[in-house]
DNA sequence: CTTACGGCCTGGGTGC
DNA sequence: TGCACCCAGGCCGTAA
């Protein structure tokens, strides 16, 4: 499940191996995740390119068509849940469930894969005024603390859900919500509004202790993720309570617990991690 | 307007 | 060996 490190993992990859490259050519398996597949056989050959970025968990590939005449535009990559890209010699033996192979000039191919096809890729004419990009939060490691009190600080959501609302922060899943909420001792079902000042303080040192540290390790491999070389993240053996439902807190050693919060499943320890009182429902 | 929730997409892993 | 079920992130529709 990437999400912002893991992301990061990949495009910093990229970024090494794809600007100053040509695409030659695109071949394309399954494509019911790509918006408009035909577009992308016709646009990408002969294209060089110029930049990877990384906006919340989107990958942007930066293209500049061969055409004088033609604008730039950009390749946009949600990698879902279980989707990679990776860059490999064109003859290297291509893994199950790879669905774009995209060919360079010197040999060597970007390929796509994804086994459950939650991913989606789509073009973009101009990535600073695509609705997609434009709606997204503040990216954690790059907001004040100012703006990170202010904008979860002033909703009534649970913090949990406010955590991974792309609109409100960009590049937090469930992971690194639940590890974060961990490091500052705050329960997943309090509102943003009931938080104090101190608290929303913690929560933004640990969002950020969090991500940098993971972004280090190159991600969490829980299932299958492996970085742009193939290597696993190493993360996952700092997780402190994400999958550890049942075993004991490493702070108080109380027993972690797992509950449905936002619709997602949530870890935390309910001695560190102090409940809200129960919401109470009014009918008349 | 804000928040909450269920359903949908897909298929590997799990448990019976 | 088979198979029903769970779950994940984003998004959308609906309801309060």
């Amino acid at each position: 499940m990437p999400e912002l490190p893991e992301v990061e993992t990949v495009a910093r990859g990229l970024r090494a191996a794809l600007p100053g490259s040509h695409i030659l050519s695109v071949r394309l398996g399954k494509t019911d995740f790509i918006d408009d597949p035909s577009a992308l056989k016709r646009k990408l050959p002969g294209c060089r390119v110029m930049a990877v970025r990384r906006h919340g968990k989107f990958l942007l590939l930066d293209l500049d068509p061969s055409d004088q005449n033609g604008r730039g535009f950009s390749v946009l990559i949600h990698l879902g849940m279980t989707g990679n890209v990776v860059v490999t010699a064109a003859d290297a033996p291509v893994a199950p469930h790879t669905h774009v192979f995209l060919a360079l000039d010197d040999g060597r191919e970007v390929r796509y894969m994804d086994v459950r096809r939650f991913g989606r890729i789509r073009i973009v004419p101009d990535s600073s005024r695509d609705a997609t990009l434009t709606h997204l939060g503040v990216d954690p490691l790059e907001a004040t603390e100012e703006e990170f009190l202010q904008r979860l600080g002033s909703r009534r959501a649970r913090i949990k859900a406010l955590l991974l609302d792309q609109r409100v922060v960009r590049g937090m899943g469930n992971i690194y919500t639940d590890e974060s909420l961990w490091r500052a001792r705050i329960h997943p079902k309090r509102l943003g509004t009931s938080l104090q000042r101190e608290e929303l303080r913690r929560l933004f040192r640990a969002v950020r202790d969090v991500l940098r540290q993971a972004i280090q390790l190159r991600g969490s491999s829980v299932s299958d993720y492996r970085d742009a070389e193939g290597r696993r993240g190493e993360f996952q053996r700092l997780h402190r309570v994400y999958q550890r439902e049942g075993k004991k807190c490493f702070r108080c050693g109380a027993t972690l617990r797992r509950a449905i919060v936002a619709g997602r499943s949530s870890h935390y320890c309910p001695r560190c991690q102090r409940p809200p009182r129960v919401r109470r429902r009014f009918s008349a």
